[in-house]
DNA sequence: GTCTATAGTGGGATAGAC
DNA sequence: GTCTATCCCACTATAGAC
């Protein structure tokens, strides 16, 4: 395997350019199929495995040419995740459609969230160290991860409005993003989960659902009003979006 | 601090040396004087700044020689931990024999922990990755950090038991582990803390400390019953060393 | 603006001689 | 036990072809 050898004159893909006003646009052709390619490779054969060089000579394109599209392999990665937030999105509509009942629909979303990231499991926990790295854009505390954040956050806040559930109102503001962390700590448990079918995930969502709806039902009892105070300042102090600022980033600012 | 020093087994540990002539044996000194070495350029530049190429020459060793005592650079990290928890331990004296207000002494015993680990943030934040990294060793939910996780549980256990708060004895045995997990948590928290000093780090354990005292007491309130029991269960079905067969390795069995 | 080809850098890790 | 030499890979640089 030395670096001489080359495709030697790849399979003639491409080619011609359409004359004229064709604006089908090239670049974006080659794009996705480099990331594709790469996702390819990644499910099949994990990500530490799958080099630069492989991903290109896999598309047909040089790895310069993998490198002008993507600047860095983890940047491969932030494909994989709109992917999956998409599926995510389309897979729990029907959830928020369904049952009031709260614990139904938390269990709903998060089980739907297992689901569609189950193909990818083998592929997450080699990668999971890189998005666990502060200084990479790829961590779901980065800036470049806001929006990604927000809108996982909105899911959760039709997750709750949609439920027949009362929250002490104090506190109701914040749940969305209280929950935004509850799935955090899901995905932790389940890159780490080596069960089989990530079974124990699954349990651990059945039996956590419950267990945070009636929590949320119990906020609103006296005995637990000055607990609940306790918890809603110190949410409001450190959760991403509410603290004071706004800030975007979340690395305790 | 250079003989008090005893890492783990190396390739040259405990050869039951007949004494006659106290030689410390040469390859523990190698040893240590490249575990030394890297520990100080890690806090000098940071982890990933710091080649073995770099600690190899700084140690007067070859690469290969530094190999040869540790098979990889995240091993150089088990020095670390040990020294690590070693400090805290020492540092959490006063706080265990102190006031047996609950919330005062978890405050304190978090707070030492801070304090301790303070020089050690640039390069933990650096080095972080590689610990979340599932299959590393250095992940905290590991086999091999199992011994580490049970004696940070045992000083929860000083922590709560030399308290006058009175827990819902159900979930009493399953305290220290949960307190466990909270330190994980502000680990986690700590290395995103970009603040001056940690400050917000600090603050939160500030703010939650007594929070986490008051549930505590809260748990034995009636109207809780359910919530308690339900929480109970999910703890000793999930927890590490409650589950059934007393798993060692945490990554969901 | 897109893409190839090639050469090179630097770092983690290893083989095998001594 | 220790070294030197080498591998492999992510990533960069560049010069030029379409």
């Amino acid at each position: 395997m030395k670096q001489q050898k080359n495709v030697a004159e790849g399979p003639g893909t491409v080619a011609e350019r359409p004359a004229g006003k064709s604006k089908a646009p090239k670049s974006e052709q080659t794009r996705t199929l480099i990331l594709e390619t790469a996702l390819r490779l990644f499910e099949e054969r994990g990500y530490d495995r799958t080099t630069m060089r492989a991903i290109a000579q896999e598309a047909g394109v040089s790895v310069g040419n993998a490198y002008y599209y993507f600047s860095s392999k983890e940047h491969l990665v932030q494909g994989f995740y709109d992917r999956i937030a998409a599926e995510h999105t389309a897979a729990v509509g029907p959830v928020l459609a369904g049952d009031p009942d709260l614990a139904v629909r938390i269990r709903g979303v998060l089980h739907c969230w297992l689901d569609v990231a189950e193909p990818y499991h083998r592929f997450a926990a080699q990668f999971f160290k890189n998005a666990a790295d502060p200084d990479s854009p790829l961590s779901p505390f980065s800036r470049e991860s806001a929006d990604a954040r927000d809108a996982v956050i909105a899911l959760h806040e039709r997750c709750l409005a949609g439920s027949s559930a009362k929250a002490d109102p104090e506190l109701a503001g914040l749940l969305p993003e209280l929950m935004w962390l509850m799935q955090m700590g899901l995905v932790l448990f389940w890159v780490y989960d080596r069960s089989e079918n990530t079974e124990r995930s699954r349990r651990l969502v059945e039996r956590t659902a419950p267990l945070a709806a009636r929590a949320i039902a119990l906020s609103r009892f006296r005995v637990l009003r000055p607990l609940v105070r306790q918890i809603h300042d110190v949410l409001v102090e450190f959760l991403p979006g509410a603290g004071p600022g706004g800030a975007q980033d979340v690395r305790s600012s």
